[in-house]
DNA sequence: CGGCCTATTGAACCGGGTCAAGGTATGTGG
DNA sequence: CCACATACCTTGACCCGGTTCAATAGGCCG
């Protein structure tokens, strides 16, 4: 019995696209593979060769400048593909943001097998899309919105993507209180802000009663509408 | 004879992985249809029914918040594949930067043609993999980069991208003479700054003889190594 | 309790936005 | 052919949001 059939995510990675053969077959040429907060697995500038599922846990994609600036590109949540199939360079790291285990492939392996399934390349096709349009949409908050709108709108956005960790399901209404898997570094770095900034408008957020910060990681919002607001 | 034959991106579009009597049908679910400068393809969140190839001229995707700021989000250049299959809402309008020639097909016509041919799938995946990666290498300028860096690295991307107009074979090396096919506004809004700002960095650069500005639309880089130092 | 790490707060500065005034090409009609 | 209009670009002065630098405050674990 090969152990994707108590895999958390079968249903929702690509892989959901396969057969119980088909399945067995790319077990055979994957592995789990447990990965601690702050580890890294994929580096940027690296030729690939390793693509994986993302089992259960939070990872960074990210990119800098040579003077130490860096920027989070993309986060990769449970069921999530990451890494570059079809043999070119990783352009961008990847990086454990909480305690994580995925389910791991040799790229050449992994590239052999999907041109082999034509439903899973259609499947990595349709999620590549996605990705690219959050990612663009992403470009708009990046060039134009202001600190407030930006720090709002990451609010917003982490209140109904952590609905039921680990699930996905589309419909799920989005949560009023949630733990940050973020270290505020890690918000500055994807809002492309400082930590002090980010600091001072979650503070502003909760002098006006918009949200309520019981602790460095809990964020409760208690005013949807007015968020919504400040998100521009 | 399907006018295929004479395209000028038969080659290089992701038709180039179709044989001829493929392409010939593929060519029976398309048309062809010329925009002027400024005319609009697709509009930003309305459904998705139109797909197409760039064969001639440039096309800008774009994003903008209520209050008017805009945010082009992607450039497509002949050989480019516009639109978004696989029936989603298109959240990024497309709209003529030059007089362009597009090849379009109904967004469901192209959806099952797809789904027939996984070669033509796999060639879309390829391509969408590849301007993920461009597009999230933007977002570190967008984000982290200072104006001087920012033009900089725009108008070293844009010696390298004009090239042969409509040729983007690779190993050709990068053009030190050549004409923007942007407004100041346009550049603004890919950068995300404000058209004086634009100005001010392009007078800069001029003034340091790092470029030379011979008419309000052409490029001259005098210094291609000060302006890869600019460009951070 | 003390050490360490992260987050908050404060003060000063500055890059780029904003507003406003010219400049420079192109076209248009007298 | 010139006067004028229009669109786009450049330049200047000012100002503000967000960065920078620096100090303080909380958590957490020994």
């Amino acid at each position: 019995m090969s152990s994707c059939d108590t895999c958390v995510v079968r249903n929702r990675a690509i892989c959901a696209v396969l057969d119980s053969k088909e399945v067995e077959a790319l077990n055979g040429i994957g592995r789990r593979r447990n990965l601690e907060a702050g580890e890294a697995l994929i580096w940027e500038g690296e030729e690939s060769v390793l693509v994986a599922n993302v089992i259960e846990g939070m990872l960074k994609l990210s990119t800098g400048t040579e003077d130490g600036r860096e920027q989070i590109v993309g986060v990769a949540y449970p069921s999530d593909f990451i890494g570059r199939p079809f043999g070119a360079r990783t352009s961008h790291s990847v990086t454990a943001l909480t305690d994580a285990r995925v389910c791991l492939f040799a790229r050449k392996d992994f590239d052999r097998f999907a041109g082999e399934h034509p439903a899973l390349e259609q499947k990595l096709l349709r999620r590549t899309l996605a990705e690219l349009d959050r990612t663009r949409d992403w470009m708009l908050l990046l060039a134009r919105k202001s600190a407030e709108e930006k720090v709002a709108t990451f609010l917003l956005e982490m209140s109904s993507r952590l609905v039921e960790p680990g699930c996905e399901a589309p419909g799920d209404k989005p949560l009023d209180r949630f733990d940050l898997p973020f270290s505020r570094q890690q918000i500055g770095d994807i809002l492309g802000l400082t930590i002090e900034t980010v600091s001072r408008q979650m503070t502003r957020l909760k002098r006006d009663g918009v949200i309520g910060l019981p602790n460095r990681r809990a964020v409760e919002i208690l005013d949807r509408q007015a968020l919504e607001a400040s998100a521009g």
